[in-house]
DNA sequence: TTATGTGGTTAGGTTATCCTAACTAATGAG
DNA sequence: CTCATTAGTTAGGATAACCTAACCACATAA
């Protein structure tokens, strides 16, 4: 099944969050993505029913491993992205915001040649 | 106003038709894109309201200088970073489907930066 | 205890893009 | 002339991802 932008933006801004805070709540992911509550309510509610999170009673959302895994894989590609766009020379905001979207289009297989790239470039 | 990824697909589509086609019509897009026709009518329809498109009274699609405007520099987008992921040894159909998604997501800050590298590289 | 604020959900709505089914209008074959 | 094909439209529907308004359940402060 094919997985959307916006489940990747959530998954990875749950994990940036679950490393600033003790517990992470539908209303942080609100605040932080300018959201309103319910379209993150909403959004938490398919997460979970995708089996990339879970909730607890108080309301506290961890990543399960799925979810942790994209998470990852997401962030990671942002951050990558973000730093070579800048080693080129574009702005700090527009390289963030470009790569935010990039990330999401950009196939497991050309990640890995791209990610290689940059390894190898970076030394 | 924001533009969308399938106008500017559509708009895309049109220019690469009309380099090989006398006449360029709604089922000719459709067919190559896999879309049904209805589909593709009513996106021509909006793609004429925002004046991006002309249509004759016989059906045939010609883009308006606007149109055409954003089909160039969209399909530039796409043929650019086709080469370049192949260039870096991503697999022909892999490169050209991951250059179709991040066409649309590169702005034009970003974009200046990364033709004039590519320009620079090719040397 | 009453009022206030916080976290979350429910109900109903919008917009962009797609779809199928069914229609009209024009054309060309027999 | 009639029938089938082709181009295009109309009507109605689906889904993803947002929204506002209004609610409920708590906890806490005055």
């Amino acid at each position: 099944m094919k997985r959307y932008e916006s489940t990747e933006d959530y998954l990875e801004k749950i994990l940036q969050l679950s490393d600033i805070k003790e517990e992470v709540h539908a209303v942080d992911i609100a605040r932080e993505m300018s959201f309103s509550k319910p379209s993150v309510s909403e959004a938490m509610g398919k997460l979970k029913d995708q089996g990339y999170i879970e909730i607890g009673s108080k309301g506290a959302i961890t990543l399960t491993p799925s979810g942790e895994e994209i998470a990852k894989k997401t962030l990671e590609k942002h951050l990558i992205l973000t730093q070579m766009l800048r080693a080129l020379g574009v702005d700090e905001e527009t390289a963030a915001d470009d790569a935010c979207r990039m990330e999401h289009d950009i196939s497991d297989k050309t990640w890995e040649v791209i990610k290689k790239h940059y390894e190898q470039n970076k030394k």
